[in-house]
DNA sequence: CACAAAACAAGAGCAGTGCTCACTATTGTT
DNA sequence: AACAATAGTGAGCACTGCTCTTGTTTTGTG
């Protein structure tokens, strides 16, 4: 009973090669130094020969990104098992794009251009993590008091906003009123945007030892 | 005592016509479209003869750099000069990644690989758009209930945290104290996080219409 | 076991990129 | 008119993604 021939075999462990390789090379170099005839070379092989086992460049950047947002996803859950908190949640983010910037980069960056990652490959592993920030916020906040006293004078403008998201969570079999989500999208950015502009560089030099404090007042400051 | 000869003066306009035809192709198909050869190509010369004028494609993209920065600073400039607050500051700058997406993410999105933006020629113009939301803020807030009665549990973390930030201020003759500076952080990261989700299509389809009113609820949210 | 079918690999080739180098026009100044 | 600075040429190098044809190897099946 043997489902697996030794050809079925072999070209899953070929394909586990290329996208090893590939997340090297962006490790390395980027998303720019994601070469499939690098990639061909280094196996040992003719370049057209890796077209046998990915369709084009831009379906290897495809898995490596579903790769990446399943790997980040992964250590907040991990995080967020020890210690169920934003703060937790916000500062495993950071220290993950600290390992892996380029990786970041290719799902929290710039996308691709020309290159549409296909949703349905995407967006599960892609949302995971603020699934999770959802879940939290909405611990959190107590279910009574759920619309907050000021800053209610144009209530359908803002629920009208939220609509989209409230839908792609509703989707995601996600319930979760709208001060939850608007709670959620705010930390969200700020911590995407905070992450963004110490890994870019967009705050100048002098961060790399404090990274995780300005994270830290940075969540605080938000009244997380 | 004309100090342009029409030498001068053709080398300035071929320099000018080199970096509008760049910054339309950035526009049109991103970083990666922008090509040296086809600059050549559309100013009917050969290829060889544009470096005599950008040493090299990344010299041409520090002048695109500096130039969106630029400008997007003047688009805040005016739109602060007719209402002075956080939501126009910040609904300007997502106006213009509307109209510039490409520019955008050229200036707040990954950094051009193997490419360091030389940050005497970019500091200034990068950060006069947070320099006036620093400006900003300090107004706000009225100066004695400096310091906020919660989160004062680790002073001297936060402090050291955000020591770079109030080092580069200092550069720019801007003198804040560490509350303005921390919340002038919040408020940054929450609006480019923001309007990089909504440009980069983090958030998924569906924003088109509300992006306005998404950005306007943040700051709303920010208590800012 | 023999054989057709499927999978894999090779190698040449196309169109494009950035950039360099030696060489020739063109232009401005002495 | 002679000379030097500047502008432009065209060939060439090394690289990219990708396609197509040819040959080889492995595999499942009659």
């Amino acid at each position: 009973m043997e489902n697996t021939t030794p050809r079925q075999r072999a070209r899953l462990e070929t394909e586990a090669q290329i996208t090893r390789i590939g997340n090297r090379m962006v490790d390395e170099d980027g998303v720019d130094g994601l070469s499939l005839r690098a990639v061909a070379r280094e196996l040992g092989v003719v370049s057209s020969a890796v077209y046998r086992y990915v369709k084009s460049r831009d379906e290897l950047l495809t898995i490596l990104i579903r790769d990446a947002f399943t790997q980040i996803a992964e250590e907040v859950d991990a995080a967020l098992a020890e210690d169920r908190s934003v703060p937790s949640l916000a500062l495993s983010m950071l220290d993950w794009s600290r390992r892996y910037p380029n990786r970041w980069a290719l799902i929290y960056g710039t996308p691709v251009p020309d290159y549409e990652a296909p949703r349905q490959e995407t967006v599960v592993p892609g949302t995971r993590v603020m699934v999770a920030l959802t879940q939290l916020i909405a611990e959190a906040s107590t279910p009574p008091m759920a619309t907050s006293a000021p800053s209610s004078a144009e209530p359908s403008r803002t629920a009208q906003a939220l609509g989209p998201l409230r839908e792609g969570l509703e989707e995601l079999g996600i319930d979760a009123d709208d001060a939850v989500i608007m709670r959620t999208l705010t930390v969200w950015v700020a911590i995407i945007g905070a992450v963004n502009g110490l890994r870019f560089g967009q705050f100048g030099p002098g961060f790399d030892d404090v990274e995780a404090d300005l994270v830290r007042a940075l969540i605080a400051d938000l009244g997380a």
